[in-house]
DNA sequence: GATTCTATAGACCGGTCGGTCTAGTGTCTA
DNA sequence: TAGACACTAGACCGACCGGTCTATAGAATC
C-alpha cells in the first residue's frame, strides 16, 4: 500500500534532468532520449511516473522550480532585513550560477514560458501562478520595509521582470554585466526614493 | 548581374514567417514545413536564399527584428522629448501588440535567446550585439535628457531587462498587467530621481 | 535562338522525435 | 509461496524533423 520509500530517486532524477534542459535549451530544444540518457533512465520509467509524457514532466518541473525560487527568496529575506540588500544578493546568486555554468544555466521558467502557446494550459497556468507567487513574496518584503502596498506590488513586478530580462541578456552575452548593472540601477533607484522608510 | 528586383518577396516572406514563429513558439518550436507553409514557399526556396538552412534564416530574422526595434525606438525618442514618456509609449505599444494577438506575439529575440547554447555562435553574437545596440539608444536618450552617462547606461540596461521580463510574464499570464505595472514602477522610480538636471 | 543564371517547386532521404507496448524484477501482503 | 503491485527496462512504431537533390520556369545576355 505504502509507496516505496527508495523509489522516488528516479522520478527526481527525471525532474532534475528536465530542469537542467529547460535552463539550457528550452522545452523543445531537448529530446526525450537525451533527457533520459542524462537521467540514466529508460523510456518506460518516464511514462510510469508521468503518464502525460514530456509535457507532464515539464509541468511538474516548473512547479519544482517555482518552489525552489520561493524558498531561496524566503531565505534571503529572512537573512537580510533590507529588501534592497536581499535583492542584490539574489541577483548576485544568479550571476554566480550563470558564470559557474559557462553561461548555460539561466532561469528554467523563462525559456518554457516563451515557447508555450495559449494551448499549453497546464504549463501556462503553472507559470502564471508561479510568477504571481514570486511577486507576492517580493512585494510582502517591500511592504514590511514600509513601502506603500500598491507601490510595493508594482516594484515587485519590476524587480522580477528585470531579473528575468537581465538573466536572459547576460546569458547570450556570455558576461554577467547585465545582471550587475541591472541590480545596481534597481537599487540606486529604490534607495533614491523620497519616502525613505528605514 | 543585377539582382532581380521583383524576387526578394519570397525571401522576405520567409523572414516574416520566421519572426512570427520566434514570437509565438521559439526556434525549436516550429518545424520547417510549418514555416514554409505559412510563407507559401516550397523547400527548395529556403535553401536557395539561405544556404545555411533554418539556422541562417533565424540569424537573419534576428537582425531584422533588431533593426525594427531600433528604428521604432528612434521614432519614439524623436517624438517624445522626455525619455520617460517615450518609454511609456514603448511599453504601451508592446501591450497593444500582445493583446491584439491574443497574447501570442511576444519579443522574437527573447525566445531564441533562451533556446540558444554557447555553440550557436552566429545567433548569440547577433543577439548580444543587438541588445547592446538597443541599450545604447536608450542610454543616449537618457543622457540627452541630462542623466549622468554611467547611470544612464545602467538605467538603460534596467529598462531593456524590464521590458523583456515584463513581456514574458504578460504573455504567459494572458493579461497585460505585467507590462502596465512594470512601466508604471519604472517611470515612478525614474521621475523620483534627484534630477541632475538640465 | 541558344545559353546562362536566378528563383521556384517538390519528391525524397536518413535520422530522430515523442509515445506505446510487453517483459522482467524486486518487495510487500496474505 | 502465491499473488499483487510498483518500478525498471528497452524494443518498437509511425510521424515528422531538417536537409539534399533534380527538374523546371522565366528573365537576361550573347
Amino acid at each position: 500500500m505504502k509507496p516505496n520509500v527508495a523509489a522516488p530517486q528516479t522520478r527526481d532524477r527525471l525532474i532534475a534532468a528536465m530542469l537542467d534542459a529547460l535552463r539550457g535549451r528550452g522545452y523543445h530544444g531537448v529530446g526525450l532520449s537525451e533527457l533520459l540518457a542524462s537521467a540514466g533512465a529508460p523510456k518506460g520509467v518516464l511514462y510510469h511516473h508521468f503518464p502525460g509524457g514530456k509535457a507532464e514532466l515539464a509541468a511538474v518541473a516548473v512547479r519544482v522550480a517555482i518552489d525552489n525560487m520561493l524558498s531561496s527568496l524566503d531565505r534571503l529575506f529572512e537573512k537580510h532585513a533590507d529588501p534592497a540588500v536581499a535583492l542584490a544578493a539574489w541577483m548576485d546568486g544568479a550571476q554566480k550560477q550563470l558564470r559557474s555554468s559557462a553561461y548555460e544555466r539561466g532561469c528554467p521558467l523563462a525559456a518554457i514560458a516563451l515557447e508555450s502557446t495559449p494551448d499549453d494550459v497546464a504549463i501556462r497556468s503553472a507559470l502564471a501562478e508561479g510568477f504571481a507567487a514570486i511577486r507576492a513574496r517580493i512585494a510582502a518584503a517591500l511592504e514590511n520595509h514600509g513601502v506603500e502596498p500598491a507601490m510595493a506590488s508594482r516594484i515587485a513586478m519590476l524587480i522580477l521582470a528585470a531579473y528575468e530580462g537581465a538573466l536572459l541578456q547576460a546569458r547570450v552575452a556570455g558576461r554577467s554585466d547585465a545582471l550587475r548593472d541591472t541590480s545596481a540601477a534597481l537599487i540606486a533607484l529604490i534607495d533614491a526614493q523620497p519616502r525613505s522608510p528605514r
